[in-house]
DNA sequence: GGACCTTTTTCACAACTCGTTCACAGGCTC
DNA sequence: GAGCCTGTGAACGAGTTGTGAAAAAGGTCC
C-alpha cells in the first residue's frame, strides 16, 4: 500500500522475535518494539546473520557505513541498549551472545542457569 | 552444498559435533558452544585428525605456532577445558581420548556404564 | 532564536574472560 | 612401590567487555 515495489518484504525472525526492515520495526510476540534507528539496523544486521559471529568492526561498517576506528566502543554501547530493551520486551530470553575476542551472535536462547557459558560440575 | 559462494568452506563433523573453523564457531546438535579462540583451535587441529593419535607436541606446534618446551602443560589444560564444556554441552559423549605416553585422540563415543574412567558418584 | 526533548557519542571505571603457570592429586607402567 | 605421566583446581596479569552517566548533536515547537 505504501510501497509501489512490492518485490519482496523483508521479514527475519528470530524466535519470539520479528524484525521487518522496510518498515523500521521489530516486534516481540506480536507487540511492536520502541527503538531507535541505530538500534534497529543494528539489530537489523545481526539478524541477517543469525546465529553466526559478526566482528564489531563488520557491525560498525554495516550500521554505520564507515570505518570503525580502534578503541571505538559504539557497537558496545548500542548493543547493551539493545539488550535491556529485549530483556524488558521479553525477560527470560537473551539474544545477543559475546564471543571473547570475536565479536557478537545474535540467537534466541531461553535463559535459564545450566544453559550457557559454564554450566561446571 | 546450497553455498556456491565461498569455496573452500571447511566444516568439520565428529559425531553430534559440528566444527567451522572459519566462522570460529563450534556447534553441538546444531547448538553453538561458547569456546574461546584456542579451545577452539585445538578442537579444530584434534577434528582435522579424527580418530587418530596426535601427540602433545604437534598439537602444540598446531594451535600455538611454535615448539613446546619440555612439561608444559597447556596442551593438557585445554584438554580439560574442552571436555568440560563438551560434557556440558553433550552429556553421555565423551570425545577426546587419552593414549599414555602417546597423545589425545578425538572421537565421538557414547559413554558407557562401568568403564571405569569416570566413575560414577 | 530559544526552550525542550530524544538520540548519539564519548568517557571512566567496574567486572569479567582468557591464557598461562603452579602445585598437588591421581594413574599408569615397570 | 618407585617414578614418570596425566587430571584438576586455582591464582595471576593483561586485555576485553559491561555499564552508568555526562557531553554533544539533532529535531520540534513556539
Amino acid at each position: 500500500m505504501t510501497q509501489a515495489t512490492e518485490a519482496r518484504r523483508e521479514v527475519l525472525d528470530v524466535g519470539p522475535l520479528q524484525i521487518i526492515p522496510d518498515e523500521h520495526l521489530a516486534r516481540a510476540d506480536g507487540r511492536a518494539l520502541m527503538l531507535s534507528i541505530r538500534e534497529l539496523r543494528l539489530l537489523t544486521e545481526l539478524a541477517r546473520r543469525e546465529d553466526r559471529i559478526v566482528t564489531r568492526e563488520d557491525l560498525f561498517s554495516l550500521v554505520w557505513g564507515r570505518e570503525m576506528r580502534v578503541r571505538d566502543r559504539s557497537v558496545d554501547v548500542y548493543v547493551r541498549k539493545l539488550r535491556v530493551k529485549l530483556e524488558a520486551a521479553l525477560p527470560g530470553w537473551s539474544f545477543i551472545h559475546t564471543h571473547f575476542g570475536l565479536g557478537y551472535r545474535l540467537a534466541a536462547e531461553r535463559r535459564q542457569a545450566g544453559n550457557g557459558r559454564f554450566t561446571s560440575h
